[in-house]
DNA sequence: ACCATGGTAATTTTT
DNA sequence: TTACCATGGT
């Protein structure tokens, strides 16, 4: 890897070796690059032990696609030890796992991690204690707002207040939220904010574990930058400075930096995961917070043709909410393909077209990628990608680590380090079937409730006071016996795989699936010698249980990306930090891309964003797809062409759709002969039932997005031109009546999607906030 | 304790 | 449309 390959901003950016570097890099501009060189120069050049770099990374892929390509730079000699590479949670959970007793607070080294959905059915449990609904206020719903309290260092208490009226459901959530942080703690589990939070704790208030740490790492990197939180933040400065967080404000003395460095790479406009908590500001305030920080921008753009480029820039310029950045081409010559556009019929087509495109790429030997806002969308792809026989790799949803069999046996495993962890013991207390049913968990939780134990330290008592039925008694001493069984197994040391095995086999979980001789219990068996396969594998690896067990905790979507698959199927968000020579950006509808809870202000910005990072994607040849119509929860719902549409220069499509009868098409024949489409022959769009509001092959409709279309490229700023049919006119239902709703009681329609009755509503209610509807089905009842 | 049924809600994005 | 959950029956 000759440094000749670098420019002269990459060079600067991997040889400044001291103080604080923000490098600000466009898509494409060989960021992985320029981080993998700089380690491999603190090294080579003996700035440092490797050992004394940290480089964050987003995804455990990419931590270790660094790793590896490091190693390759370096020979045997200089790696006298490792850089430790690694995403934000497992450089938590490291620290803590070493010493969070030194916090003096209720957990152990021991401590177990709460999963989603263990999250979820921890609230579902407070929920029901409460005896709260949970129609009036979701698992899903109550989780999030928590997240969101905890992440900006809400307690129950400053949450509940911190809005200027308390809503009866901001009442509930920290309800809610009072029990759930004792009840974690109880259980000896974090759930992911906690590892953030708890380590940032725990080197704020303890002085010489902060010391070690800021005097082991004396170079610090972080990728993705512009999707950090502000505890993410946190956690870097108190490792970097080595200073508590309350002297967070007072300057950094130059001599701080001797020996050390703080680079973060990052870019504004790939910046999409507010939703997570993560915060632009932070870049924005980087130079602030660090006084004489060095900045390199990378602009050069070696990914794709000056053709995409245009594109992206054009899209992204339109947000205000950016500092100027223009990518260029490093070789502006080879222009390229113009981007291929093609409308379909509906997303069966559009999903047929992609397909037919892929398997031509392929025979050309180039790989392709379908990129969709929602994952919802991937089955069509997929099966169109199936019945052509075409194989693909798919991104999300379902990882090997969420498949029921596993999650039951890794359960059985956190119970043999931390039998308190009350999510892994309600799950897999009667899995396989022993007899345990409702009554007996009751019996244990409410016991739990009232001694203010974990479900594992009630259970003796309800044993030994026979509190339930002699059948769940002998139930229960059996399944006391199997986990006592596993943690002896677990203090002896004995070796990863037979720990495993055993967790399947003492469990009878493997006999009961045995028994069962079916097809789907075959499956299952087969996940689960998987399973021990890579326990078997874990070990060579020279990774202990509690290593195991976090890694299948830590496993992110993203790690299932496959480098070699030759047909990709997954979201914008996966995408990113990805390329392909062949990309699909399919869906590109209003209420899809953007997506319906996003269209308006920052929301709509970040949506925008995420149109950029997946049009810089594609280094070839860019397909941007949509459908006229899309099945919808089961209704058949018209689809307008997404505004993101008309953001991309005319002059740099191609249309593709068949027939002439385009959008674009009629765009073009407004433009050249003013107007006068007539009603010539658009795909006429087959109406369901009694369908009555305005169909989008209308002149009108044609009209309006010819509009829009040259809004667009005057860039007018802010205003965003609305979609016709999401404001005035919808039938029945318009923006601003009042309506009541039998459980949220009275709200007013916000938003307004369609028209009729399959039009879809967004209708507020004070104190439960927006809800969504699909007129013909919500119970709304008009009020004058 | 388990099953079946039915109602109901749901779709962002993820470490 | 599907998937999940809660309820009620056996």
């Amino acid at each position: 890897m000759p440094k000749a390959d670098l420019n002269p901003q990459q060079l600067e950016a991997v040889h400044t070796v001291e103080g604080p570097i923000l490098i600000i890099a466009g898509a494409g501009s060989g960021k992985t690059r320029v981080i993998t060189h700089r380690i491999v120069h603190l090294i080579a050049s003996h700035t440092c032990r490797p050992d004394q770099i940290l480089a964050v990374t987003f995804t455990n892929k990419a931590a270790q696609e660094m790793k590896s390509r490091v190693e390759s730079h370096l020979n045997e000699g200089q790696m006298i030890s490792s850089p430790l590479l690694s995403t934000f949670h497992s450089l938590a959970v490291r620290i803590l796992r070493r010493n969070i007793d030194k916090l003096n607070g209720p957990y152990t080294r021991d401590f177990t991690i709460y999963d989603e959905d263990d999250q979820a059915r921890l609230v579902r449990a407070i929920l029901k204690d409460l005896s709260i609904d949970d129609k009036s206020l979701t698992p899903r719903q109550a989780l999030s707002s928590i997240s969101w309290a905890k992440n900006r260092g809400l307690s129950p208490i400053a949450y509940e207040n911190q809005a200027e009226y308390v809503t009866e459901r901001r009442e509930k959530v920290a309800a809610v939220y009072k029990q759930y942080e004792p009840r974690l703690a109880k259980a000896n589990a974090m759930d992911f904010d906690d590892l953030l939070i708890k380590v940032v704790d725990l080197l704020d208030k303890s002085g010489p574990t902060r010391e070690y740490y800021h005097g082991r790492f004396r170079h610090v990197m972080i990728d993705e930058f512009q999707d950090t939180n502000h505890i993410q933040y946190d956690l870097a400065r108190l490792i970097i400075t080595g200073l508590p967080l309350s002297s967070k404000d007072k300057a950094i003395e130059q001599s701080h930096w001797s020996g050390r460095s703080l680079c973060v790479v990052g870019d504004l406009d790939q910046s999409i995961y507010s939703f997570r908590g993560s915060d632009f500001n932070i870049i924005l305030g980087f130079q602030r917070d660090f006084p004489g920080t060095r900045t390199v921008r990378l602009e050069q753009n070696y990914r794709s043709t000056p053709v995409i480029l245009d594109a992206a820039n054009r899209v992204i310029e339109i947000n205000e909410k950016r500092l100027p950045k223009e990518l260029y081409s490093a070789d502006p010559q080879a222009q390229g393909d113009k981007i291929r556009y093609y409308q379909s019929y509906d997303g069966e087509g559009e999903a047929a077209f992609a397909a037919e495109k892929i398997q031509e790429h392929l025979r050309h030997g180039q790989y392709s990628a379908v990129l969709y806002r929602t994952n919802a969308q991937s089955r069509l792809f997929e099966e169109s990608l199936r019945r052509r026989g075409v194989p693909y790799n798919i991104v999300g949803g379902f990882s090997f680590y969420d498949r029921a069999e596993v999650k039951d046996i890794i359960a059985y495993l956190k119970l043999a380090m931390n039998p308190r962890d009350d999510m892994a013991l309600s799950r897999v207390i009667n899995e396989p079937p022993r007899g345990i049913g409702k009554a007996t968990l009751d019996t244990l939780a409410q016991r739990q409730a009232a001694e203010g134990l974990s479900l594992w330290e009630a259970m003796p008592a309800v044993i030994e006071q026979r509190l339930v039925s002699p059948r769940s008694l002998s139930a229960l001493r059996t399944f006391r016996e199997i986990i006592t069984g596993l943690i002896e197994r677990v203090l002896k040391e004995e070796s990863l795989p037979d720990i495993v095995k055993a967790a399947t086999l003492e469990s009878g979980y493997v006999q009961a699936l045995r028994e069962e001789k079916t097809d789907q219990a075959e499956g299952r068996l087969l996940n689960i010698e998987e399973l021990v396969n890579a326990a078997v594998e874990a070990e060579r690896q020279n990774e202990t249980l509690r290593d195991f067990v976090d890694h299948a905790a830590l496993a992110s979507d993203t790690d299932q990306y496959r480098e070699d698959a030759r047909v990709t199927l997954l979201t914008v968000h996966s995408a990113k930090g990805l390329e392909f020579p062949v990309v699909f950006m399919a869906g590109l509808e209003e209420g899809i891309f953007p997506h319906s809870r996003a269209s308006s202000g920052d929301d709509l910005e970040e949506e925008r964003r995420l149109c950029y990072v997946a049009i810089t994607r594609a280094q070839k040849t860019l397909y941007i797809t949509h459908a006229m119509k899309r099945w919808v929860f089961g209704d058949e719902s018209l689809c307008e062409p997404s505004r993101f549409l008309n953001e991309i220069p005319r002059e740099l499509i191609e249309d593709l759709s068949p027939g002439k009868n385009s959008w674009l098409g009629y765009a073009d024949s407004f433009t050249e002969q003013q107007r006068s489409p007539g009603q010539s022959s658009a795909p006429a769009i087959k109406r369901t039932s009694s369908y009555q509001g305005k169909t989008y092959n209308s002149v009108d409709s044609v009209h309006e997005f010819f509009n829009k279309r040259k809004g667009a490229s005057h860039r007018s700023g802010r205003s965003e031109p609305q979609s016709p049919s999401t404001t005035k006119e919808a039938g029945d239902f318009k923006v601003g009546l009042r309506v009541r709703h039998e459980r949220y009681g009275s709200g007013v329609v916000t938003r307004c999607e369609g028209a009729g009755e399959d039009a879809k509503l967004t209708v507020t209610f004070p104190g439960y906030g927006p809800k969504k509807f699909v007129a013909k089905h919500a119970a709304l009842e008009k009020v004058r």
